[in-house]
RNA sequence: GGGCCCGUAGCUCAACGGUCAGAGCAGGGCGCUCAUAACGCCUCGGCUGGGGGUUCGAAUCCCUCCGGGCCUACCA
């Protein structure tokens, strides 16, 4: 038994994830964490919402209430639809919570103390009306190379080029169109990254295993034109962790806070003392400090391809430059994005299916199935509704619902609602064992890689198997001249059924309970003794046929959904 | 502009430089009748985006062109 500590990237407070994002790091994590307590491992799964920033700010203003009520809310919003996906995190953390809160100022101090942070003075854009420093990209204004009058801050959506907000021809405030915007003098932290340069480097070309979609991103960012840059940890902000503290090495940063991309990793650690401090763990150090047992621990992030660089350096900055032993992380999941039939998923224009949504049209199970086995690891992936369609009805309803649905309404007509006794094995099963043997290896090997479309592709292969072997053995028909052989093959059949629920469940853990709940069995050990997991319902085992796993999915529903997600929600 | 990724059957995707480029879905045929009009078997289907090159051998390596996508450090 090992001992795995995994962490999703956590999604931005700012309203509710659609399934690009649900896709791009929680659910892989989660599968992952399932899979791994399935094989009787030691795992500490955590994630969190990332609440600090410009963007919570101002949600919460437009939402006319204080930004940490919002944020509360939000949070409860966000746990709640992680729990309708069944996403197990041991704990569902906060970054605004006072265990981050002191963290990253302990990490700021070690840092300070290692030389590690400098001090700048930056001009950047004030606006008067709003009383705030805007981002680049909060600034609008016409675009000085083609006139686009739409052009933000940091890049002309128009004609792409990278833009400086003092280049924008008559620049506006975004949030509030005012146009007293000054340049202002502003003092800020920076981590000097680029002193950690050669670590970092040294360190990610040790990584030879990790996705290339991972070590491609932070190479880039290590080599591009003078190397890894420093980077600005604090922002002029009300809302976040104070920058000015006691026993701070500066002086004169009231009113400014670390930038989330400081605190939001952070929080991984924090969220583990949180886990504690809820009363859910008793040892966060074991799974964060190399010094206090966590030398024996593997610790695996997933994210999207957009939060690559500040998992591969700047996180690793801070954790390395702290001088302390935490621990570092072992491999690096990242996803490309999920599309949208034909676009993006778009927040603000309400295009594609969000994670409230989804739960109300459809049990968690479709949805995980369906992204998981389509996740997008190589490259990007689109969902469309008739991909969806066509795969859930196929996959799920007929070739694994339908398959419990013909086993266990057969066994009741035939011999009643429990394992039948009688006959033995012949050639025929041992060749379907043999063959579940070299799939379960299959198996095991993709999801012990986190290579999730092949596991899943595996997965059905396995209930595949089970088809063609009733297909094959036929005990509707031998039943009539060698009842016994039909009992033996429908035992193995209803075995059959127990170890898909096994397997299946990190995919699909609801209808996983339900075949298992239907069988009467609450042993869920891995089948590390195939032949044994094969035979551990006895003759005699009373079962209750269930209901129907998986429902299909009509043309009208698809229709239907089609034309209510395309935009404009 | 620079960098990275991708392009394989109608669709979604596989294939350490090495048998005849394979699966699933869709299409066609046959079988079965336990089952959610489900299942099984067989079958059709490819100049691996185009063009050069390296090699005994290229989907795979190199060059180039075309097409799609992503990143480019102040959204997070």
């Amino acid at each position: 038994m090992a001992r795995y500590l995994i962490t999703s990237a956590i999604p931005y407070i700012n309203g509710i994830k659609h399934l690009g994002n649900l896709i791009g790091s929680q659910l892989p994590a989660d599968l992952h964490a399932r899979y791994l307590r399935g094989r009787g491992h030691e795992v500490l799964f955590l994630c969190a919402t990332d609440e600090h920033g410009t963007p919570a700010e101002l949600a919460a203003a437009r939402a006319g209430r204080p930004v940490a009520e919002y944020c509360a809310e939000m949070h409860a919003v966000q746990a709640r639809l992680s729990q309708g996906f069944r996403l197990s995190f041991d704990h569902f953390g906060r970054s605004s919570s006072p265990e981050n809160h002191r963290l990253t100022q302990h990490f700021a101090l070690r840092l300070a103390a290692a030389g590690l942070i400098s001090e700048v003075t930056e001009r950047q854009m004030y606006s008067v009306a709003d009383g705030r420093f805007l981002p680049d990209r909060y600034i609008e204004g016409t675009c000085p190379n083609c006139g686009f009058t739409d052009a933000r801050g940091d890049q002309c959506d128009n004609c792409t080029k990278q833009l400086d907000p003092g280049e924008l021809i008559n620049p506006r405030s975004a949030i509030s169109g005012a146009t007293d915007l000054e340049l202002r003098a502003t003092r800020h932290l920076s981590l000097r990254q680029s002193a950690m340069r050669d670590r970092l480097a040294a360190w990610i070309d040790g990584k030879t295993g990790w996705p290339i979609l991972t070590t491609s991103i932070a190479r880039k960012w290590l080599n591009d034109g003078d190397g890894l840059q420093d980077r600005g940890i604090t922002r002029d902000l009300a809302w976040g962790v104070p920058v000015q503290f006691p026993g701070a090495p500066w002086t004169g940063m009231e009113g400014k806070v670390f930038y989330v991309w400081f605190d939001a990793p952070i929080e991984y650690i924090a969220c583990a003392q949180e886990w504690v401090a809820a009363g859910k763990g008793r040892d966060w150090e074991r799974w964060w400090r190399t010094d206090r047992g966590a030398g024996d621990v593997t610790y695996i992030q997933f994210m999207g391809k957009d939060n690559v660089p500040f998992h591969t350096l700047s996180f690793p900055a801070t954790i390395l430059g702290s001088g302390e032993p935490w621990k570092l992380v072992d491999y690096i999941k990242s996803f490309n994005y999920l599309n949208y039939d034909g676009g993006q998923f778009s927040t603000s224009r309400g295009r594609g299916v969000f994670m409230d949504q989804a739960l109300a049209i459809l049990p968690a199970d479709y949805w995980r199935w369906w992204l998981l086995s389509h996740a997008p690891e190589n490259a990007d992936a689109e969902f469309t509704w008739e991909n969806f369609q066509a795969a859930v009805n196929k996959d799920l309803a007929d070739v694994l619902g339908n398959l419990v649905s013909r086993v266990t309404k057969f066994c009741r007509a035939k011999f009643g609602e429990s394992v039948p006794e009688g006959g033995t094995w012949g050639p025929r099963e041992a060749t379907l064992a043999a063959d579940l043997g070299q799939r379960l290896d299959a198996f095991e090997g993709h999801m012990d890689a986190i290579e999730i479309r092949k596991a899943a592709a595996e997965l059905r292969a396995i209930w595949v198997a089970g088809n063609e072997y009733l297909q094959a053995a036929a005990p509707w028909t031998v039943v009539r001249t060698d009842p016994a052989a039909a009992a033996a093959a429908v035992r193995l059949a209803l075995n059959l059924i127990r170890l898909y629920a096994i397997l299946a469940r990190p995919f699909i853990p609801d209808a996983a309970a339900a075949m298992m709940g239907a069988l009467g069995c609450e042993d869920w050990a891995w089948p590390d003794d195939l032949g044994a997991a094969l035979t551990r319902l006895p003759p005699g085992h009373p079962f209750a046929t269930p209901d129907v796993l998986f429902r299909k999915i009509t043309d009208e529903e698809r229709a239907d959904w089609q034309v209510r997600f395309a935009g404009r929600r």
